[in-house]
DNA sequence: CGTTCGATGCACT
DNA sequence: GTGCATCGAACGT
């Protein structure tokens, strides 16, 4: 079942934690792949410096104050386009990002996308573990770009269902890969799973 | 193990 | 002109 609307319109660290073993389905022309969203951030408020709205509305970051439930993607670093759940309510900048997948189908295709990308141009496939490992990994498998921002995420093409997939003990962590915020541990993710981007914890070694 | 750095685009200042 | 919510290879220790 498609995730309706109602289900982001929620406090987001709790819709970020439900995002986990849920599955995010594009069926584009090429065809259709998924995975099972192992791995989310949450990025929450003006008050979040880490958070796009940190610095109130601009014309990028205005899907984040739009209705919950539709996709926010942005290009970052000129080559990797990254994917968040809009939450919270309309006027309150809000989102998860989601960082990985466990893949399910479409495998395949997920190869011929990542080949695309300029450095794996030519090189070998990767093991299925790594196709959706990571944001900008999980865009380029799943062929999201730009042209989806602002969909509706329980509308065609791209949704987030419940097919009932269970997941283990999840763990919940700084943030990774942004310099201000780090304070938050608004990172969670299903522990023990090797789809996930970084295993390290907050405390890393014994 | 660790750190550095190139690829690459564009919103923002 | 600056600085990214990245990736992965190339180095150094």
């Amino acid at each position: 079942m498609t995730l309706p609307q109602r289900f982001y319109a929620r406090p987001t660290l709790e819709v970020a934690r439900d995002l986990l073993g849920k599955v995010l389905v594009h069926r584009a022309p090429d065809g259709v792949t998924s995975g099972v969203i192992v791995e989310v951030e949450a990025y929450i408020g003006e008050d979040d410096p880490a958070c796009h709205a940190a610095a109130g509305p601009t014309t990028r970051n205005a899907p984040l104050y739009g209705e919950p439930g539709r996709v926010y993607v942005y290009l970052n670093y000129g080559l990797h386009h990254l994917v968040n759940a809009v939450t919270e309510r309309e006027g309150f900048p809000a989102a998860v990002l989601i960082r990985a997948l466990e893949p399910m189908e479409g495998l395949e295709l997920m190869q011929r996308r990542r080949r695309r990308m300029p450095w794996r141009t030519g090189k070998p496939a990767v093991d299925a573990a790594q196709l959706c490992r990571g944001p900008g990994n999980l865009s380029a498998a799943m062929g999201i770009d730009l042209g989806l921002n602002t969909r509706a995420l329980f509308r065609r093409p791209l949704t987030i269902e419940d097919r009932g997939v269970g997941v283990g003990a999840v763990t919940w962590g700084p943030r990774v890969g942004i310099t201000r915020g780090v304070e938050h541990a608004w990172r969670c993710w299903v522990e023990a799973n090797p789809c996930v981007s970084r295993v390290s914890s907050p405390a890393a070694r014994p």
